[in-house]
DNA sequence: AGGCGCTTGTGAAGACGTGCACAAATCGCG
DNA sequence: CGCGATTTGTGCACGTCTTCACAAGCGCCT
């Protein structure tokens, strides 16, 4: 992952923004309780426990106190965690308290339905711009949004403060792209080309690839039908086998 | 199917199935390298080192050649991999060597940009069914496939042979999708909506949340932000852009 | 006030993943 | 035929992540 170290200055003394050093891991989950979160909040829960709100995110419960304990939330014990606080506390955290502006490069298939897509704007996003490298794409209006010519991304950079970057290019024209948004000071893009791109550090790159999830979820595939295969022991269908094999970092049943 | 015996060395007496027990890690970085491998081959190579095709692939060599190992696949030493034997052998231990049939449930926004996707069909995957609750989409016809009712499910799985289930449904109604596929047999499933998905004991579940990538990336913007605001270094504000363009190119990628 | 039940926060142990560094194996060449 | 150049496969040490188990803290009830 991240190769590089931040030397200390942990220990800040400041009253707010004191931003603490989160694992990564932890980082990748707390954008799930945020979302469990809110969907207590709207079902008019005021507090939750470890236990509720573990569920509800579909981890274990002692990994979620000592994620929340990392940002240094505070819950109170006998009671559980006040929900409005905790959903204030992760979504500073996350540096959601500013709605980042996001450019979308690539218009086509998949690009008309992340334009099309309410989820950015209720999750704290705000789509700024739509650009493509087509003139026959460019000019179209969708969802509000007119699209623009890739080349006016530097005009477009200083316009909306883009702060992040999508590339839903063919992988050909993806690492060009990405070269244009760095050049325009863009430090972070998600990338939904199957590529490997190449970026200077401090730039983050996360990559969406739908085929790899497959191919992951092929693989899973075939080596169950491999183990029916074999086993020789009782013929009925699941063994409720207790804590025996392991469960992957993909949700397994919620069982208990 | 068709395993190449190696000559001499550990060769397993076993029968065919034999899949080794893979880390999870590696898994998920197999389809990786298989794509990787599949341009180094389009592009007229026979062999490839760990070091040429690690870095095609964004991972460090060390790390690669563990993984390989782990499949017991062999590689020449002094010389490397050859492209197409490795190609067989991922292809193999991901299970891709049979096509496996897609259903893609909830044909909206997003289910159509999927079902127009060319990458499933490349990489190893059949779009077997598009299915949708809605009345008024069932019957239409998308690059070839027609759109048939939700309620059809049985039928269809029967019919198709359905391995993999894809939700790209609103998360209200990604439970009942979920729980409709477990009933017909599919035991992976790749969700889109946002939302836990409980499923017995032996269903896979993949997910792939747009917005928890996009607050991943808001985190770490929000973590260099507030460091470049505080180290009083009397650098001008603006970031110093690297004179050329990247010197190193040290993927800061992110993986998993 | 005191006790009791509930829940948090965390120490410790172990599982897992990573990357270095090097011996072993192989090829090409003189 | 042997030697050096090259590259794989892996032992090992280290860091990260997960999970258990439990003491400490909190509120409520009597
Ligand atoms: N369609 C899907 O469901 C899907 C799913 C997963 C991944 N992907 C990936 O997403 C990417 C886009 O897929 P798609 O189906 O939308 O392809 P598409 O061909 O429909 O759209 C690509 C768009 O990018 C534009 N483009 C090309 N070069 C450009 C450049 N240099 N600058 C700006 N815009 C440029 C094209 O004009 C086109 O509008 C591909 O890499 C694909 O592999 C697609
Ligand atoms: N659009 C995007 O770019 C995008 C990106 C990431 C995630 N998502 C998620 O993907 C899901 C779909 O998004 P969308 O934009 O396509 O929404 P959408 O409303 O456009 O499409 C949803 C489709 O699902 C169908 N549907 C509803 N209930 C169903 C049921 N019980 N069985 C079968 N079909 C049913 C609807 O008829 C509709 O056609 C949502 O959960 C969304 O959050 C969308």
């Amino acid at each position: 992952m991240s190769q590089h170290r931040h030397p200390g200055a942990s220990g800040r003394a400041g009253a707010v923004p004191a931003l603490p050093d989160l694992p990564e891991a932890t980082v990748a989950r707390l954008p799930e309780y945020l979302r469990a979160l809110h969907n207590l909040a709207d079902a008019g829960h005021e507090t939750v426990s470890s236990e509720g709100l573990s569920a509800a995110a579909g981890v274990n419960s002692a990994k979620l106190r000592k994620d929340l304990s990392h940002l240094g939330s505070y819950g109170t014990r006998g009671v559980g965690y006040d929900v409005a606080l905790l959903i204030e506390q992760i979504e500073y955290v996350l540096g959601l308290t500013q709605r980042r502006a996001v450019a979308l490069v690539g218009v086509g298939n998949l690009g008309h339905a992340l334009a099309g897509y309410d989820g950015f704007a209720s999750r704290g996003f705000r789509i700024a711009a739509l650009l493509d490298a087509d003139p026959s794409r460019v000019g179209e209006e969708i969802n509000g949004l007119v699209v623009r010519h890739v080349d006016e991304l530097p005009a477009i950079a200083v316009e909306e403060s883009i702060a992040i970057g999508v590339i839903a290019t063919p992988a050909a024209a993806a690492q060009r792209v990405a070269d244009q948004l760095v050049a325009v000071g863009v430090t972070s893009i998600l990338n939904f080309a199957p590529c490997v791109l190449s970026v200077p550090e401090g730039v983050d790159v996360r990559k969406v690839d739908l085929a790899i999830e497959l191919q992951i979820l092929s693989f899973h595939e075939h080596r169950k039908a491999s183990l029916t295969a074999l086993p020789a022991t009782g013929g009925s269908a699941l063994t409720a086998l207790p804590g025996g094999l392991a469960a992957t970092d993909t949700q397994e049943a919620i069982g208990t």
